[in-house]
DNA sequence: TTTTTTGATTGATCTGGGTCAATGAAGCGA
DNA sequence: TCGCTTCATTGACCCAGATCAATCAAAAAA
């Protein structure tokens, strides 16, 4: 709740980073990640090319600048950034928070591997959030000018792209649901299940989930106070249904774990209106 | 909290009603409109063409079907319907409601003239949530695969349309804030703050106004209770700040109205974390 | 017109989850 | 290694807003 002195131009930050990282040692990933195209991206099923043919992609390469990495807690962009870019994330995991004038922040979702993010500051041509990675982090930058450049010659990339800002606000309105309907437990059991769901289809392990988020994180994400979240976690490792250890979060009982995200009247007959 | 029968086709049911009505006296509303085109529009500069030239005009009203007229209660569309078209609110309003497994509902959002519905449904071309007149409206139908073809042809229109879908992305994202960090009073300030900021931009009144959605709808937007937005109503009337009367609410000390919406501590220092 | 239904308001009471406070347990820089 | 800071857990208490219930008014049906 500090400094919040909007910086413009945070790539400038970024590249320096960039360089003194490629004169340290070992960075066996960024190498490797530099030479790959779209058309060989593992990603590219559930990313931008996703249904694109072979010489698109190519075209579509033209639009993707060399990728990013991001060290635990760098920005992305912050609030209020002038918005160049659309981004991808490649590898690692981001989080996407709105601070109010008041300071209190709210984190608007967590961002794993192939899913897009800046699309809100197309609207007014400035970033209404920030981005912080909660790891090492790398993302593909498209640039938007480039990009809707390549979106007039290659049409199913502009019916692509549309696609996967839908599932951008599909994203959103299951998190609304999740705020104005359910209890602090299913909330809990919602972001667990689907966070597995979303490791499942990167081809993880959907059981044993590793947390890159602090528990602050889920909890604010949730709209829920730290120690609730905890009280939560404690609870469902006693009731079996998680094993619980720091940020490694195992799912022993999926089905239960599932029957709690419902409205779990575990008594009463008519579902709560509210 | 009853039939949730998805019907595929609710476009033959309103050929049907538009069909009685033309038959019907009185109704010339529907007549002007039938003739006007995007250009002639009184809300183009909120809508689609924003920014687009004449001739490019004229190739988007190519890709907008003949308005469709709504009565209140009359489905746009139903959840799990399938996927055929975007729509333009051009007058009347509506709201956008996903229902659980549960049976329980959560309204996602209320849409004035000029703003842009059924974005959700590009994901996966069904709609995932339902879409419900409020009060007689009429919308524009924008059949998707046409306007596709219009995009390729006019890139404006294409950075238009991200641009309004980007606005919609925004105004979920100020509902999350809403609902993962307000007070019930607070959001209630914000409600009718924003609604007398979007009637604004419509040129209506911006002082009384008009709202076209139960209590029960305000409070299901806003996660509340209907009897908690009661009581908030009869607060805010007893402090000055409004003039409540059933459906018509006037805004009689905006200062004031403001006031509410940020974290209103009359004595804490720390703004509450959460 | 009267009856019925639906929407809105108000009061009384209860509770889920927030607040406050204390204690551990990592991680980390020096 | 030792403080120091940050993250996480647990307990005791409390309150904003939910629930339950009753009343009233408007609108729709009869």
């Amino acid at each position: 709740m500090v400094d919040l002195l909007f910086r413009s131009l945070d790539h400038t930050h970024a590249a320096e980073r960039a360089m003194k990282r490629s004169a340290l040692p070992f960075d066996p990933i960024d190498l490797h990640q530099l030479k790959r195209s779209c058309g060989h991206c593992a990603l590219s099923e559930l990313c931008l090319p996703a249904g694109i043919n072979q010489a698109d992609l190519e075209r579509l390469d033209t639009a993707v600048r060399d990728k990013r990495v991001l060290e635990r807690g760098d920005h992305l962009y912050r609030q209020g950034d002038a918005f160049h870019s659309l981004y991808v994330v490649r590898s690692g995991s981001l989080k996407t928070v709105v601070e109010s004038d008041e300071g209190d922040a709210q984190i608007l979702g967590f961002h794993l591997p192939g899913e897009l993010i800046g699309v809100d500051a197309l609207a007014n041509d400035h970033h209404l959030c920030a981005a912080e990675a909660l790891e090492r982090t790398s993302v593909c930058e498209l640039p938007y000018t480039q990009l809707q450049q390549v979106m007039t010659e290659v049409p199913s990339l502009q019916r692509q792209l549309m696609r996967v800002v839908s599932r951008e606000v599909v994203a959103e309105q299951r998190h609304l649901v999740m705020m104005g309907r359910q209890q602090a437990q299913e909330r809990l059991a919602i972001f667990l299940r689907s966070l597995s769901e979303r490791y499942g289809r990167l081809s993880r392990d959907t059981v044993t989930l590793t947390l890159t988020m602090s528990r602050y994180d889920i909890a604010n994400y949730l709209g829920l106070v730290v120690e609730t979240v905890s009280r939560l976690f404690t609870r469902m490792e006693a009731a079996g249904v998680l094993a619980v250890s720091r940020k490694t979060v195992s799912i022993l009982k999926p089905d239960l774990l599932a029957a709690m995200c419902g409205t779990q009247d575990s008594g009463k007959k008519e579902p709560t209106r509210r």
